[in-house]
DNA sequence: CGGATTGTCAACCGGTTGGTTGAATATGCG
DNA sequence: CGCATATTCAACCAACCGGTTGACAATCCG
């Protein structure tokens, strides 16, 4: 599916997508699984699953009767890089961060709160 | 106006509104030459501006007759950071990461190359 | 004043979105 | 086989979106 910015950025609009992705980030969820708690119908949430596979932010996997959602979180990487271009992150390019990732790996007190 | 992941990433769905960004990041700009180079009327152009308005995305000061177009980057943090949650931070904690913004903010030269 | 420029408002229109319901399609299990 | 489970499909609906046009308001300028 083409992912572009359109289709990335309408799929982050809507709360109860942005939530379904936060869950995945826990774990990778069959379909009813992600509906239980949502106060809407199955289908709507089918629906937005499609949505969001169609962004390429999930991809879905049938394995017997259960379809598997799995979080595609490179697909937000073209829309991070698009909004770095917008000054507040000046100075925090990619490297910059990757050197932050590495470094709290290596030692998560590294930017505790400094009081 | 209240500014929030929906208002702004929904605002930053509509590729007219991108691009509208795009030309506010080289200078402030008077609304009838943002609308110039599209085609579209200005009335549309108009529109795409109130909600870059209400999403916090750009601010606009009426001077004169002229109603002059000001980008407004911070508005794109929130969305930002909220992104960030996904993938790069495979395993870190988001408290972390805003620290992080904040200390790379205050002084950029904090994560210099250290070589 | 009177005319040109700048921008918004209001009404309208077709297409999309986000939700519903009920039926349909697989698949797994006893 | 026959039933329960898991998920989608299809039709429908109200609401919203992105655009248009024409009228309107405000400001500058000769």
């Amino acid at each position: 599916m083409a992912a572009t910015l359109d289709t990335v950025f309408s799929a982050l609009a809507d709360p109860t997508r942005r939530a379904i992705l936060a869950m995945l980030l826990e774990d990778d969820m069959a379909v009813t699984d992600v509906a239980e708690p949502f106060e809407m119908s199955l289908a709507a949430i089918s629906k937005h699953l499609t949505v969001l596979t169609n962004a390429g932010l999930i991809s879905q996997e049938r394995r017997g009767r259960v379809k598997w959602c799995k979080l595609e979180p490179d697909a937000l990487r073209e829309a991070s890089v698009w909004m770095q271009g917008f000054g507040m992150m000046e100075g925090l390019d990619l490297d910059a961060f990757e050197r932050f990732l590495d470094a709290e790996l290596a030692d998560p007190s590294l930017l505790e709160e400094k009081e």
